[in-house]
DNA sequence: CTAGAACCTCACGTCAACGTGAGGATCAAG
DNA sequence: CTTGATCCTCACGTTGACGTGAGGTTCTAG
């Protein structure tokens, strides 16, 4: 698969898919002409990826985590590195727990204020 | 009280401090020769800008947050924009949660291939 | 065969929330 | 009055995950 095909389908840019590759995220190999050619599977690591970015974790601690996805089998490095990520994500969960009650608190004030209905639509 | 005060009270750095007024997230007077006076509530207000910080709100959010502690009025503008962050805050949660239970998976994974205990001290 | 889409490699730009000196003034205590 | 702690204002450095051209090659449809 090309590299634009990859883009659309994984919902990333092909900048971000060269940038992976250079962090040794994603390995592609190459058409004679120097193309980067995708399998299939490379869809499915790049949402991985995606969804371990979008939790915060740095390239570093991903690239010790994805062998994983290859080779099914954990280095004690690598469950350590899971264990302290799922941890971390744990804290982060409860820190964003306490600002949000927190704002929640204050549109509850602000609705005494003010005649602004205190009814969220997505609660 | 002096800005060295403010910061270890509110455990941030006072280039943090001088940093949030730049923003316009603190006021602080001057004394006559131009060293930076806090009233006692920098201290709370500090640490709620921490709070929304930490929970991902740029600056420019914060600033529209902000006047509400003092007046205890709220605009709509900052009733509207109070909902988006709090909306915002949750879907982050949703996020996180996802990659904690992706991570979950891989941890209980992993457990079955190497004699690491699957028993996480923190559970 | 030719145009336009898609690809390539540099390599500098971006943005936020500060960190980190440089160089100098002010304050509090003895 | 001196000294060490604290404060001041520039102003450039840092980090991560890309964005954005520049300048050039390759692929594909007609």
């Amino acid at each position: 698969m090309r590299i634009g095909e990859v883009a659309e389908r994984a919902g990333v840019s092909v900048r971000a898919l060269r940038y992976y590759e250079e962090r040794g995220l994603v390995i592609a190999d190459r058409s004679p002409s120097g193309h980067r050619r995708y399998p299939e599977s490379a869809v499915e690591r790049v949402k991985f990826i995606q969804l371990l970015y979008a939790a915060g974790l740095a390239s570093k601690a991903i690239r010790e985590i994805l062998p994983f996805l290859d080779t099914l089998v954990a280095t004690p490095r690598m469950t350590r590195r899971l264990m302290d990520e799922r941890a971390r994500i744990r804290a982060r969960i409860d820190d964003l727990t306490k600002a949000h009650d927190r704002l929640d608190e204050l549109i509850r004030l602000s609705a005494e204020y003010e005649n602004t209905p205190a009814a969220c639509p997505a609660t």
